[in-house]
DNA sequence: AAAACTAATTATAATCATTCTAAGTTTATA
DNA sequence: TATAAACTTAGAATGATTATAATTAGTTTT
């Protein structure tokens, strides 16, 4: 079982791309992290340790991520930012629209969900965005 | 079985909110559509009938009806805009990241999908996106 | 092991979807 | 009819993302 990390950096190996410190403190942050965190996150979390990183290494590296399907857009969460997330295998994500928050949540039906599109649609998939969204447990306190 | 347009502006009548030609222009073309559109596709499509019309109003009304749970945000496609889908039974959408097209897809799966989230997550749930991409049949021959 | 070339990073400027603001219109109410 | 509240509009402001140009780092060639 190959660690995410590495499964991200040998994805940008593979596709021709060189493996920076730059990329690879990205794709350790974005494996490790389980916030689904949007590229100014991403820039803000490595700038102790990398002060020059610039905000526009951080895009171009996700979107090479995401081009090569190894990494999810969910899009904004009412924080008008994208997130994203490294883990790929059927999940649903879920986020609450007060404190832009995202979990996950496993669940065979999402499985099944993917088979059934992969099969039946004619379409050649490259990634998946299932979430839902809503008010976490804690904001709804807080109403 | 109440049509969606019809829907739409109940719900925004119950909310308060006046039902404003341009309003129901808004809710009609959107619960018609078949496209998923943005807020500038609405804008457009309208220009004819409402020369007057502006953005924002498209912009506020798209809000008012999100945050009503009537209309569900998929977000961007690959063109850097939201699209909206005045369709909130569940169902997938599955989009084309080459020609931003988005389409609708039946299942049981995620039917089931929805019940599971909504009552073992603790969230309040208000919406849903559901949404696949990569090459539509048309765009992977061009390929 | 320097020269020549290519790729990546950086800083900054540009873009553009979306939101905000202020002014003017319409609608509802007294 | 006056008055206030809600809406729309046009245009300015915001801010996430993308593009550009210069610099740096890595690779290959000789």
């Amino acid at each position: 079982m190959i660690d995410r990390t590495t499964h991200l950096a040998q994805s940008l190996d593979q596709a021709g791309l060189r493996l920076t410190p730059q990329r690879l403190a990205i794709c350790k942050l974005l494996a490790e992290s389980k916030e689904h965190p949007t590229a100014l996150m991403i820039y803000e979390e490595l700038k102790t340790d990398y002060p020059s990183m610039s905000l526009a290494t951080v895009y171009n590296t996700l979107d090479a991520l995401a081009k090569l399907s190894v990494v999810n857009t969910l899009g904004s969460v009412g924080d008008d930012a994208v997130h994203y997330d490294a883990n790929t295998d059927p999940h649903i994500n879920l986020a609450c629209i007060s404190c832009h928050s995202v979990i996950d949540l496993q669940s065979q039906h999402v499985i099944h969900l993917q088979d059934e599109v992969a099969t039946s649609s004619g379409y050649q998939l490259l990634g998946a965005r299932v979430l839902y969204y809503g008010l976490c447990p804690n904001c709804q306190e807080k109403v």
